[in-house]
RNA sequence: GGAGGGGUUCCCGAGUGGCCAAAGGGAUCAGACUGUAAAUCUGACGGCUCAGCCUUCGGAGGUUCGAAUCCUCCCCCCUCCA
């Protein structure tokens, strides 16, 4: 087994606050096995690597040989945490939540060990629960300590309304610690509060506290703002390899470290070592492909990773065609269809407008061969790749 | 209930009667260069049957030769007072 120190080595990586530090070293010294908790809320299955971040984290708590639950929040679902939003979520049906519940596993066991990790559901003892026993959880603690959270006291200092029931999502959340007996939590920085609640309410019911782990939210594609399918600055765990591989390629280089402290399985020591490398002159581009490569091969495979770096290095640095490239038929009135016209219908470009710019800029290619005059004429019966700046092609038959 | 401020093109935000398809920034896209879909520089950025035309400035009307800009009504958001 690894040493303490060593343990809390890894543990510290990229996290942002461990309350408390001492205490999990305590735990950590006892030598036996902790259950670490994260939950996760059943709404958007469709993961993006910013979720990752906390689960590669129990990833590396498994690594050390602790015992990871996954807690689907059903239960919880239902309340909508309050953090951050004002609108109230819908809520889902019984069978959203397990078709959610699935998708989670099947993406998340990508990089948790699933023999190592059990799966919970809050409903499970949320659901027993009676008017009075909710209660009395509720009697556990005070409105002054609710109104410590951020963005509660905000809105109260603001006079907007903070609805009763969104003082239970709090204390669920913490009594899921009680009753799943967690050493550690983890969440994102937002959820410090309600980790802390956890604590609180552990000690309550007679239990050691749980450590809270928070883990920092992922900066997107952009660098500046988090990682979020709604600004579109994301890479889905679902996308495939070669977009995967593009999109960490176009991080700018200093981000790049970012995402290997977060996302990369490297040791702190290998990544130190190219970091140095890169200070001595080594291409930042060629430790960018490494981190490509490594996150294609984990939510694909080996394989892919290798040849997602092929098509890249062919198609970017050597401008050459992508190997699948869509085949469209388009059918016209007429003898022919003017490029522009042709783009657009083709899907290539959202306007004629838009096609008549690109003509200008030289971005429009058929077969390789660049095309300036926005009066060329496509004729029926030809069929020709058509290309627009680097990335969009499209095979263009016409009839 | 009272007083005031505001809703502009993907986002932020300027624009108070013609020079406005609307400044500036962001995002995005393209080109160049390169070390990559990094960085940097340049350019584009409502639509179309594209040297022209059409549609847009919360919504509906109106004034005017001409309206994002003025008037009327309506909808929505914010601030302060009660």
């Amino acid at each position: 087994m690894t040493s303490v120190a060593e343990a809390m080595k890894v543990i510290r990586r990229g996290a942002d606050e461990i309350l408390v530090e001492d205490a999990l070293v305590k735990k950590l010294e006892r030598g036996k096995p902790l259950r670490v908790k994260a939950g996760f809320d059943p709404t958007a299955p469709d993961l993006h690597l910013g979720h990752t971040v906390l689960i590669n984290k129990l990833r590396q708590f498994q690594d050390l040989g602790h015992e990871v639950m996954f807690l689907i929040g059903d239960f919880t679902a239902m309340i909508g945490d309050p953090t951050g939003k004002s609108a109230t979520r819908p809520p889902l049906t019984r069978e959203e939540v397990l078709e959610n519940a699935k998708t989670y596993e099947h993406q998340v066991f990508k990089i948790l060990d699933a023999e190592k990790t059990t799966v919970f559901f809050n409903s499970s003892w949320m659901g027993q629960m009676n008017s009075a026993d909710m209660i009395q959880l509720a009697a556990r603690h005070t409105v002054a300590r609710m109104l410590e959270r951020d963005d509660f006291n905000k809105r109260y200092k603001g006079g907007q309304s903070i609805s009763i029931h969104e003082f239970l999502y709090p204390l669920v959340q913490g009594y899921d610690s009680v009753a799943m007996k967690a050493d550690v939590e983890l969440g994102g920085t937002d959820q410090k509060f309600n980790l802390l609640v956890g604590r609180q309410l552990q000690e309550s019911y007679g239990q050691e506290p749980q450590v809270a782990l928070t883990m920092p939210i992922l900066e997107g594609l952009d660098g500046v703002q988090k990682m979020s399918k709604s600004l579109g600055n994301y890479i889905g765990i679902a996308d495939a390899p070669d977009e995967m591989f593009g999109k960490v390629m176009s991080i700018s280089d200093d981000l790049m470290w970012r995402y290997y402290e977060l996302l990369s399985f490297r040791t702190m020591t290998e990544i130190g070592v190219l970091t140095k490398q890169v200070e001595e002159g080594l291409n930042p581009r060629d430790v960018k492909v490494l981190l490509a490569e490594e996150l294609v091969e984990r939510f694909h495979s080996r394989d892919a990773a290798v040849k997602a770096n092929e098509n890249f290095v062919a198609r970017f640095r050597k401008g050459a065609m992508p190997d699948n490239i869509e085949e469209k038929l388009l059918t016209v009135g007429g003898e022919g269809l003017p490029i522009a016209n042709l783009l657009k219908d083709a899907g290539l470009v959202s306007s004629t407008s838009e096609a008549l710019r690109m003509l200008k800029q030289g971005a429009v290619k058929i077969d390789g061969e660049r095309v300036d005059s926005r009066d060329q004429v496509c004729e029926v019966g030809t069929t020709h790749i058509y290309q627009v700046g680097k990335r969009r092609f499209a095979k263009v038959s016409l009839a």
